[in-house]
DNA sequence: AGGGGTGCTCAAGGTTTCGTCAAGGTGTGT
DNA sequence: ACACACCTTGACGAAACCTTGAGCACCCCT
């Protein structure tokens, strides 16, 4: 899932730490030592690192400095050390979360969850690539083999419900409900006319169906005709 | 400076956070309830919602649900609730961070500090260059192959979404949202008029637009024309 | 092979959305 | 009070889009 650094001096803490973290699918590295931990992440651009504040070698705080003027990796710092002005002064030196000892497991996972989502949001999904065929949800516009692709709100809305579940037979009422939105009292005969003007448009037709193939009885799916 | 909104039933915390928001320079609005809260989140499309758990009309964790729904703002919870399984719960539900009542002025600060950085590290300010268009937000200034461009203020700010935002559809709603600010009842053909006069000044036309492209039924987006 | 049901396509007509104009309102600075 | 820039609104034509019904082709089961 994400590549995640743990520097923590105490042997108990750190493989609890990093033993759960690997539990969720991660893939964790450890250290025991700031200049150790200070090696990993500027070596192997982790996607997060836990830190403990209180190392012997150089003070949690310092390490932490450090990480930020060379990465924006999210910090997760976990230390004895209550009071507000530690939290704040750890907090405003660039770490996302203060997490007091002794924690709860639970609480520590929920917390490196809710970090790593919010990292991870800024990254737009990109546009699923089917073969020749490219559709862009965020952009709304869709290319076959590099041309581009005019398509109407409908026809478009149609194809990335299809894309986003290649392979998967769609029902024309779960179309239906996933375009037109709500409950709708419309025939599923507009299903049909939106999907033949699409075939049409991807230079295919329903005899000869390379993208858009129809499962009698059942619904329609997008696959990729090279394979 | 961001737009953060405080959802809180108890006045004196209310105006608590919201005084200590305000004097951080934030643009601080207020709900007491979830309903009042859930509307001015949609309305206004803040940086960042304080949110407490015990609201009378309706359980805070629902609102962040609902939230949640539509929109990807940080949101921070603040709660007399301690206990792991409600962190946790609140965490996954999409929380940022979760801060137990009564909790300190600075940690709170802090700790909206540490929010909003990792929620804005992804835009830089600065200018925004798209093709022959520059648009600096800061300075609150636009060109056209180098010729400075007179907008109004409501034709900068839909350039200034816009281009925030290049190769991205735009639905007329949000656009209202983010320009118009607070929860506002006009019309839609306001943003049309606006766009118009907008496409006049960058020299091009509906008919046959440059950089921008309107996407029937759905928005306006901004593009390179090179590309 | 036949029948019932399902899918495909076409053309016509209706509906929604968009672009623009002009009139009028609001607010600010002179 | 006046001039000025800005914003809102309603109206209307134009364009894009959607729906519907009918006819026919096709699939599958008996």
């Amino acid at each position: 899932m994400a590549r995640v650094i743990v520097v923590e001096d105490d042997f108990e803490i750190r493989h609890l730490v990093a033993e759960t973290l690997a539990r969720q699918g991660h893939d964790v590295e450890s250290a025991a030592t700031a200049m150790e931990g200070l090696q990993l992440v500027v070596g192997t651009s982790p996607d997060l690192v836990i830190l403990d504040l209180g190392l012997p070698d150089l003070d949690g705080s310092e390490l932490l400095r450090m990480i930020r003027a060379v990465s924006q990796v999210p910090v997760v710092v976990i230390t004895a050390r209550e009071g507000d002005e530690s939290v704040v002064r750890t907090l405003d030196a660039g770490a996302d979360d203060y997490l007091v000892k002794p924690f709860s497991v639970a609480q520590l996972e929920a917390r490196v969850r809710a970090v790593l989502r919010r990292a991870e949001s800024g990254r737009r999904d990109g546009p699923i690539v089917i073969g020749g065929l490219v559709v862009d949800p965020s952009a709304r516009e869709a290319s076959l083999d590099g041309r581009p692709l005019d398509l109407s709100p409908k026809e478009f809305d149609l194809l990335r419900v299809l894309a986003e579940r290649v392979g998967e037979v769609v029902s024309k009422r779960e179309l239906m409900a996933e375009v037109w939105r709500e409950p709708y009292g419309g025939s599923e005969r507009s299903v049909d006319v939106h999907l033949s003007w699409l075939r049409k448009k991807l230079g295919e037709s329903a005899q000869k169906p390379r993208y858009l193939r129809t499962v009698h009885g059942v619904g329609v799916k997008l696959v990729d005709p090279a394979s």
